[in-house]
DNA sequence: ATAATTTTTTAGATTTACCTAAATACATAT
DNA sequence: ATATGTATTTAGGTAAATCTAAAAAATTAT
């Protein structure tokens, strides 16, 4: 089924703000949304006749499982396609989500589903947060510090703590920046330096230094 | 300015259909767009006020030069996004007109600079339509049998005669394909065989027999 | 427990992009 | 030149998504 780009932005709305609360209330939404409480109750009357989510009067609102799918389809195509501004078409990852925004509602599921794989199935987005699988499953991710990461399992850099000039140089030149995917192939006991691999490039090694500013993000066992 | 993905359809239906009729009738338009006539008189009305076309009842309707502009950054972006279905994500031509009936909607001017560029600036679409540029400009395109390409100038393969699995097979191994860019780099008299250029590939060179089946798109003077 | 405040819903409009049915303008054929 | 047929417009209506203002329900404070 096909939904209208309103519709969908109440559905993802309803999901981000359910996170932190078991129901969703008319006020919150309206302001998440930009829009005034009585749009949100006319809204709410339609997608409830969907069946996409629980609604009685006064009593807040909460997705069905059905609402919750179509949610992570939205959260997936968004996550995806900011992937795609920063790590093909070179957009710093503040401006991506008003652009992702519009391209989320693009209804083609098989395009999103290549897309994922010309992609190389990223896990999460370029401000680190994960992307739902096909079948709408959210990765549990771990984020931590490089220095943390256990060996031989892929990540992707997340952000770095210090921003000088020096150490962006530095980054620059072992070609790693936010959105990289990596992983730690050895640690070496010496100096604690690390083997870097990346997929399609020779090894090398950082120091101890370098990746304590750096954190990267990984699956931590996925279901 | 912003235009409704419905105006816009309206205002690309015009162009295209201005190619072969100085003036559109309503009725032409209302059948391209598969909707009433009474729908497209009521659009013609609003879309004369925003001065994107000239249009006097019952007597059909023509862009202004803004409404040409319009017309072509929307077919710009629709050829853009079909390239990069089949290029990058590997759709078949026949499927990508509709996912970029979508995308060609999306309004960020940065994003569609950038795909062009990230694209390799493409002068056709897969089907060798051409491709107007940032600035709306239509490359003049002209389409013919590979034989006939001057030497040294790109071009993009748009189609090929001859279908038998032998051929293909040829191609396959030489990476010749619908929307690859190459060009001739020689001629040799002898056997009229041709060597062939591409984009970060060896040199290598092929029959006048494949070459005759090959046809190929390229820009002839701009402007 | 009642008053005051806040939240939410209802009622009634508006805008966009459609529609059908009827009226009008234009074109053509005799 | 008039009749007939086709193309186009007008008139009036609908659905989606919004709005404001007012009413009603829920919450909070005294």
């Amino acid at each position: 089924m096909k939904y209208s780009s309103s519709k969908e932005n109440y559905i993802k709305a309803i999901f981000h703000l359910q996170q932190d609360e078991e129901v969703v209330s008319t006020n919150a939404l309206a302001k998440a949304l930009s829009t005034r409480p009585a749009s949100v109750t006319d809204m709410l009357k339609k997608l409830k006749s969907q069946k996409l989510l629980q609604y009685q009067p006064y009593k807040g609102v909460k997705l069905t499982a059905e609402g919750k799918k179509i949610a992570l389809q939205i959260i997936r195509k968004h996550r995806l396609w900011e992937y795609f501004l920063v790590e093909k078409l070179g957009f710093g990852w503040e401006e991506v989500h008003e652009i992702a925004e519009e391209l989320e509602h693009i209804s083609s599921k098989k395009l999103i589903d290549r897309l994922d794989i010309f992609l190389g199935n990223p896990k999460t987005d370029p401000h680190g947060d994960p992307i739902p699988d096909s079948q709408g499953r959210m990765p549990l991710i771990r984020q931590i510090c490089l220095l943390e990461l256990p060996e031989n399992i892929q990540a992707d850099v997340i952000s770095v703590s210090n921003q000088s000039t020096a150490m962006l140089e530095l980054l620059r030149h072992n070609h790693i920046a936010i959105g990289t995917r990596l992983e730690v192939s050895r640690r070496f006991a010496f100096d604690h330096s690390l083997e870097i691999r990346m997929p399609s490039q020779p090894f090398f090694t950082i120091s101890e230094q370098l990746a304590a500013n750096i954190y990267v993000a990984f699956e931590a066992e996925s279901k």
